[in-house]
DNA sequence: CGACGCACTGCAATTCGTTTGCAACGACGG
DNA sequence: CCGTCGTTGCAAACGAATTGCAGTGCGTCG
């Protein structure tokens, strides 16, 4: 619906990560180390904002690859828990690249205009959560939280 | 992945509202009451949880109507106000019946292994949300927040 | 009360994100 | 250096959702 802008913030937590550190931990899940797959891990090293299978596809240079490799990849980075998957709810999935033992929990604030991201650090209260799965007999809770609004630069030119 | 248990829980808010009460409303918004509309809306009063297009299509009787006549009169619902979407992140959009005046904010907490829906009364506590805003020039912020678990039911027999 | 306009419907084709079958390829342990 | 099996490219298939089109019928207005 509208151009990403590219901007983003990210008060924290993602210092990058060197290249070679990401092929180890590939390495060490018994993964081998092809082309493509560095490929990705280096765009998503370089973009640090959630990316979606296409426009990992699409700043893969010449190191471009299959867009369905690209979608095996992440699920596979995914089960290791390289990538953390988000769902931003308008059908795309988006990734970002996590760093070792991080969880990645965390949300995000989306601008409804410009799709710009920016990461949250505040989440949803722990014991609320645990006394709603309590109350009605739920176990492992988890949850899913993201917020939309409209940005600054969106707010005065709401697209004609 | 598993079947839904028709189980659930409305603590509050959804007395059952008579037909004719919901096509009013349709009246009043300049809308026809055509078969599939009237039959649409009968689904959703008498299964008070998020009920997918498919699941509404596949309840209409004999009064069945295309599918595509299903999407499109949820969208129009869905504009006058008449049902609220959800989204649960597995790639279908659900739909619940909405009292007139509600806004129909509330949220869900979704078994992982047999989907059964309770509603959850909890919100995200509105001062910090404002403040996540403010501090990063967003207006008219809203949020999406969903609960996932594991339902007593399926805590024991996680389906072999 | 009957006719007309336009909202609405059915049907089929189309879109878009994502997945998958299959044969060829190549990373890496031996 | 060889063989294996994980991985790739390609194309076809998938499911949810949308849309173009021609025909139908709701509701208004004469």
């Amino acid at each position: 619906m509208n151009q990403p802008c590219g901007q983003h913030q990210h008060p924290h937590r993602l210092i990058q990560q060197p290249l070679t550190e990401l092929t180890e931990r590939l390495r060490q899940g018994a993964r081998k180390i092809t082309a493509p797959r560095q490929a990705i891990l280096d765009v998503l090293r370089r973009h640090q904002h959630p990316l979606s299978n296409k426009e990992i596809h699409a700043a893969l240079g010449r190191e471009s690859c299959d867009l369905a490799t690209v979608y095996r990849n992440l699920h596979t980075l995914e089960e290791m828990r390289l990538v953390r998957r988000f769902d931003f709810g308008d059908g795309v999935a988006r990734f970002e690249l996590l760093a070792e033992g991080d969880d990645g929990h965390h949300h995000h604030l989306v601008c409804r205009g410009c799709s710009r991201v920016v990461e949250i650090e505040e989440c949803f209260p722990a014991d609320v959560e645990a006394e709603i799965g309590r109350r009605h007999g739920f176990t492992q809770i988890s949850h899913r939280l993201e917020f939309f609004g409209l940005c600054a630069r969106c707010t005065g030119t709401p697209a004609p």
